[in-house]
Formats: structure tokens, sequence, C-alpha cells
DNA sequence: TTTTGACTAATTAATTTAAAAAGTCAATAA
DNA sequence: TTATTGACTTTTTAAATTAATTAGTCAAAA
């Protein structure tokens, strides 16, 4: 019961602590503007998050959960392979746009993201991505739209090259605090673009 | 006459900033040191060079100048594409473990690197890598190698997607001062892996 | 069990100071 | 005239100090 209320009120922390980071960045986020947008005391947040690694440990996991989770469910209906790694895409483009300022998992962040745990976070994350990626392009195999290929090396290069692509806009190209419209819609398009050459690679013929 | 003698001189310069750059990169690299490694005063160094970021500048010019150099010998070389692209990619890696301390082009330089010249330097190169690469493609096309497709599209994605899994294993996946050897391996490792895929996709079927 | 004000400890930011490096120039030698 | 240099100034960076902010604690109370 009370457990149940306390976990609510951990979600109302997050959401909150959340929308800070996301616009202003972790490190320019103190857990006392949190608290008050909470009308809360620093103390009983300190109460629900003993420190604020934690906070963004939680926060960080939430987002990332439900960025899988909406992979997932794209995969799921998706029709074609192509079609399923289209919606894959934007999916992605979508998270990092709303959640650049945190810097989550692009060797940007400021000091807290260099956390072990963040870390590790972020290696399963990517771990499950690549699970969802295999077990997609598995079905697409077996409903005959894919040659035979060696799944594991070839969704894992597909997930590096996708992410390759975005720093290398991002951090290389036109590093800037915070990135344009431009650069985004750029990233799509050179992940289109390499999925069809990709494609046309691993498709049956 | 003179000229060539000030022209000599200033490779000597060149080839001994190199070596201070190369080792211990650019912001821990001082005049002073360059100059006493040539036994010259600092003032006739600022003879051949009005400032640092002009000897940078030739020395980023003259090692991407062989760089790219190097690329069009092997590619002219080639008898097929697969292996042309595979000794471009080991080009990239060589020049990489050589020259990773000086950051060049990887957006993680020291203040020099900001500079305007020398981010126009880095895009000439791409520029140039990029059309190397195009004229590869259509003589591989006339040869009868690759099905037709879109070269200048095709070629950029390549050399963004070799770029992007260099940039995603040195600058994300393990940042480290010093890259490890493993590190190199991975890097090509993966650029072999897709080049693999790539090149299912783009052949003449 | 949850909340808080009033606290301390640790980090970060700002300021000053010292050191190092960049860059200049008149004099000098080839 | 071209190249070189020692002795100089200016600019940047590094180190040290101080001030301010923020993270984190805890006894008391709702």
């Amino acid at each position: 019961m009370t457990e149940q209320i306390t976990d609510h009120k951990k979600e109302q922390i997050i959401a909150t602590a959340l929308k800070r980071f996301a616009h202003f960045g972790i490190a320019k986020t103190t857990m006392n503007e949190i608290a008050d947008d909470l009308s809360l005391s620093k103390a009983s947040l300190y109460y629900y998050f003993p420190d604020k690694t934690s906070l963004i440990l939680a926060v960080g996991h939430h987002i990332l959960f439900d960025f899988v989770k909406q992979q997932e469910a794209t995969l799921n209906k998706a029709l074609n392979f192509k079609a399923g790694m289209q919606n894959l895409i934007d999916i992605r483009i979508e998270f990092g746009k709303k959640y650049f300022m945190m810097h989550i998992g692009d060797g940007q962040g400021d000091s807290y993201f260099h956390d072990q745990q963040l870390h590790h976070l972020m290696e399963d994350v990517r771990q499950q991505e690549q699970l969802l990626l295999m077990a997609f392009m598995k079905k697409m195999q077996q409903q005959g739209e894919l040659k035979a290929l060696d799944i594991v090396a070839t969704s894992q290069i597909f997930t590096d090259v996708l992410t390759g692509i975005w720093v290398f806009e991002i951090h290389v190209l036109h590093k800037t605090l915070i990135p344009s419209d431009d650069q985004f819609n750029n990233i799509r398009t050179k992940c289109l673009n390499m999925l069809n050459i990709f494609y046309d690679g691993i498709k049956r013929v």
C-alpha cells in the first residue's frame, strides 16, 4: 500500500527531474530546483533518492526503458524489414531530439555521466537494442525477406553504423551546444540512405 | 634559388614539428621546443612561420596531402572494388594510429584546432576523399562490377559510415587518452564487416 | 512513515597571482 | 638582401586562494 504511494512519489520526482534534465542538462539542474518544482524540501527529496546519481540513474532508466519499449513495439508490428528499420531510425531521431541535452551515451556528458553505473546502463540498453534487432532480422529471414547471413554480426554493424552517423554529425561535423533541426534531418537522411544500400546487401534475391 | 632553400628549411621545420605533434599533441608542443630540436632560435622559427597556427596548418596540410595521395595510389592500382576498399580502410586505420594525438578532424582537438582554417582544411580533405571514391566507384561500375546507383550519395554514405564507426569506437565506447590496439582492431573489423554488407548491396547481380 | 529547517561537507565558480608560452623587433651576421 | 638571434612584450595557461553554490546529513516534528 504505502509502498505504492512511495513509488508514485518517486515517479513524480523522476518526471519532474526529467523535465529539467532534458531542458537544461544534468549538471545545470540542482536538487533544490527539483525539490522546489515539487513544493518539497530538499531533505524530502533525499528521503526518496539517496543521492543525485541515483536520481539521474532512475531518470535514465525511465527514458531508456521507454525507448527500448518503443522500438520493440515498432518492430513487432512492422510488415517488412525496411519499414521496420525506417521506423526504428525515426524513433532514434526523436529520442535524440528530446534528450540530447542529457548527453546519454554520447561520450560528451558532464561529470555525472562518467559514473560507472550509468555506463553500464547504456551498455545494457545497447545490448537490448541489439537483441531486438536480432530477433527482428531472424523473423524477417524466416518470412523469406532476408537472405542467410550472420545475424549477430550484421545487427551489430547496423547499430554501430546508426550511432556512428549520429556521433559524426553532432560531435565532429558541426559541434554546437544545441544541434539544429538541419542536423537531425541530415542524420535521418544519412541513416535512411545507409539503410537502402544495406537492405540491398541483405535482402533475399 | 634561395626560395628553394627556404622551402627546404620550411619542410625541415614541418617534419620536426610533426614528430612532436604526433607524439605529444599540438597543445603540448611549444614553438621553443621545435626551435630547439632544430638548433634554431624561436625568432628564426617565426621567420619561416608567422605564427603557430600557420605551422600547424602546414603540418596538417603535409600529412593530409600524403594521406589523400596514398588513397589515390591504392585505388588506382586496385583490381576490384572490394580489394580497393579494403586497402582504403587499412590506410585510414594506419593514419589514425599515427596521428590520433593530433586530433585532426575528430571534434576532440585542443583550442588550436577550433581554428576556422583547419576546419576548412578538413572539409577539403573529406571532399577530396569523396571525389576519389566517386571516381573509383564510377570506374568499377564501368568495368561491370557495380550496379547502377547514385554514386554521389553512395560514396558520401560510405565515408560517413567509415568515419562514424571510428568516432563511435574512440570517443563514445571507450574514451581514453591513448586508444589501444584492440580499439583499432575493432574499428578495422567493423569497417570490413560493413564493407561486406555494403558490397553485396551495390554489386552487379 | 514522511517531512522539514538548520546544519556540514564537498564541488564548483570567481578571483588573483605566478609561470609559461606566443609573438615582436632592432641589431647582427652571412 | 636573406637569415638569424637575444632580449624584449603580450597573451595564454596554470596554480593558488577565496567565495559561493550545491550535495548531502540529521535530529526533531508532523
